[in-house]
DNA sequence: CTATGGCACGGATT
DNA sequence: AATCCGTGCCATAG
């Protein structure tokens, strides 16, 4: 209601309008700024004009004016977040290794002690102070596993390089302490590890094409299926899958695999860079969330004034051309405010509804669905969805999640049953977590639980305190 | 016999 | 219209 009165946005809605709005809608913050680029390159009506910085903080601004966050410092506390379009492009990486040299040298990584700086040390001699730069955005962009889910082609054209040379440098990450850091796989870490293993002694044979073609089935533990597959007796299978667990290690950046884990497919849940970063205002416990859309090149695009001006002075077989080129360039520039608008309104009833699970955790989650946001916010519901999908949002504890986990239905039951299982003597069966959760009033169904475990990579109750290991 | 995983169905969600 | 998720039934492993 506020938004469409004071929008200049609102205007006549075209189909070309709308299609265009909804394709923008979809995009991550990267394959936008790919969008604009091209827009860029092939329309000469378009323009990139400066850009704004807050004069108080510097950081880069989408519109002229006081920062947002600059302008609610005195006052920023309450349940209210401060949601705004952020132009920044150094989100990758934490600000301290923005130097302009690239990442600067040992003394200042010796301070911290997180998985990344621990890795870029191991290797930082053996590369050109570019590539360190790049290495440490491999290395921020890895997963709370340790595994590197984002395609190599993202970074291959973020950093302008080949892939083959992306992965030179992975290659050194992968072997580097935590050995297979950077995979994009549970697989692909296995494989490394294998690798390096096999240098110093030795190993069951079939081991690697085990990995490679039974992956599945070796952690859904159907030993009997893969001996067929891979024409060895079962025995031999309980074998390798014995020398796995006790030298191997899916996830690099846990200590141990206790879990065998989830036997889903690897392909879902890819992490991206970020698209929405949350952060906290100020140390207070009711600080406001700040939380910065990131969508680059905002505000920096502009109608080109020469080429509009000149329009007269067309070639008579361009002046279509022309004319449509700056319907176009206006075009996108109006949808991709009213893009950015949408997604900031979105993120404003989102972080408003979520603050406790965005400050506290997974615990904390409030049930909510897209068709209920489509309803408060008066759009559609697919809109939710295209600006949800494909979509990650930066926790202000660092973490790198997909927005879609806001909509989890069943991630508050599924902590409770981590809990629960934490917290247990003795090994309780699916139907006794069903029978404690319904307690806690949660009802679902034993077969569910079942499910939950292997979402979060919990064993069955017989293999969780084994007496003895069989084999 | 019990606990669990696979498969498949139906309802909800996108 | 397509997809995801919870659930029931049945086969299988221990």
């Amino acid at each position: 209601m506020l938004q469409q009165s004071q929008a200049p946005i609102t205007r006549p809605i075209t189909t070309a309008h709308l299609a265009t709005t909804m394709s923008l809608m979809s995009l991550t913050a990267i394959e936008l700024q790919e969008r604009i680029e091209a827009e860029l390159a092939s329309n000469p009506a378009l323009e990139l004009g400066d850009r704004h910085y807050c004069t108080s903080c510097g950081r880069p601004q989408a519109e002229k004016g006081s920062c947002p966050v600059c302008s609610r410092l005195s006052t920023g506390s309450g349940e209210e977040p401060i949601v705004f379009v952020s132009p920044r492009e150094d989100f990758y990486l934490p600000s301290r290794q923005s130097t302009s040299n690239g990442i600067p040298s040992d003394e200042i990584i010796a301070e911290t002690d997180d998985l990344p700086t621990y890795v870029l040390r191991q290797i930082a001699p053996e590369l050109a102070p570019d590539d360190r730069l790049l290495a440490a955005h491999l290395l921020t962009s890895l997963d709370e596993d340790g595994l590197l889910r984002v395609p190599l082609i993202e970074f291959a054209r973020y950093h302008h390089r080949p892939t083959s040379h992306i992965e030179q440098i992975l290659r050194l990450i992968q072997r580097a302490d935590p050995v297979g850091v950077g995979s994009p796989s549970p697989q692909g870490a296995l494989l490394v590890q294998l690798e390096v293993l096999g240098e110093t002694q030795s190993i069951p044979p079939m081991t690697d094409q085990a990995i490679r073609q039974g992956m599945d089935l070796l952690s859904r533990r159907h030993f009997t299926e893969l001996g067929k597959l891979l024409g060895i007796s079962t025995s031999r299978v309980k074998q390798i899958a014995r020398f796995i667990s006790d030298n191997l290690n899916p996830y690099p950046a846990r200590s141990h695999w206790g879990s065998v884990h989830q036997g889903v497919e690897p392909a879902q849940d890819v992490y991206h860079f970020p698209d929405i970063l949350i952060s906290r205002l100020n140390d207070n416990p009711d600080s406001s969330l700040v939380v910065e859309v990131i969508s680059p090149l905002a505000g920096m695009l502009h109608l080109n004034s020469l080429f509009r001006q000149s329009i007269h002075l067309a070639p008579p077989d361009k002046v279509d051309e022309w004319q449509n080129d700056l319907e176009q360039a206006s075009l996108l520039i109006k949808c991709l405010q009213q893009r950015n608008h949408t997604i900031v309104r979105l993120m404003q009833r989102i972080t408003a509804i979520q603050r406790h699970f965005i400050l506290h955790g997974d615990a904390f989650l409030e049930p909510l669905t897209r068709a209920s946001l489509a309803d408060e916010l008066q759009v559609h519901e697919s809109t939710i969805s295209r600006a949800v999908a494909g979509k990650a949002v930066q926790l202000p504890n660092g973490k790198i999640v997909p927005l879609s986990k806001m909509f989890d239905r069943s991630l508050h039951i599924r902590t409770e049953l981590r809990q629960i299982i934490a917290h247990e003597c003795r090994p309780l069966t699916d139907t006794e977590i069903a029978a404690l959760l319904k307690k806690k009033g949660h009802r679902v169904a034993r077969r569910t639980v079942a499910k939950y475990r292997a979402k979060e990579g919990i064993l069955p109750a017989h293999l969780r305190q084994p007496l003895q290991t069989a084999g």
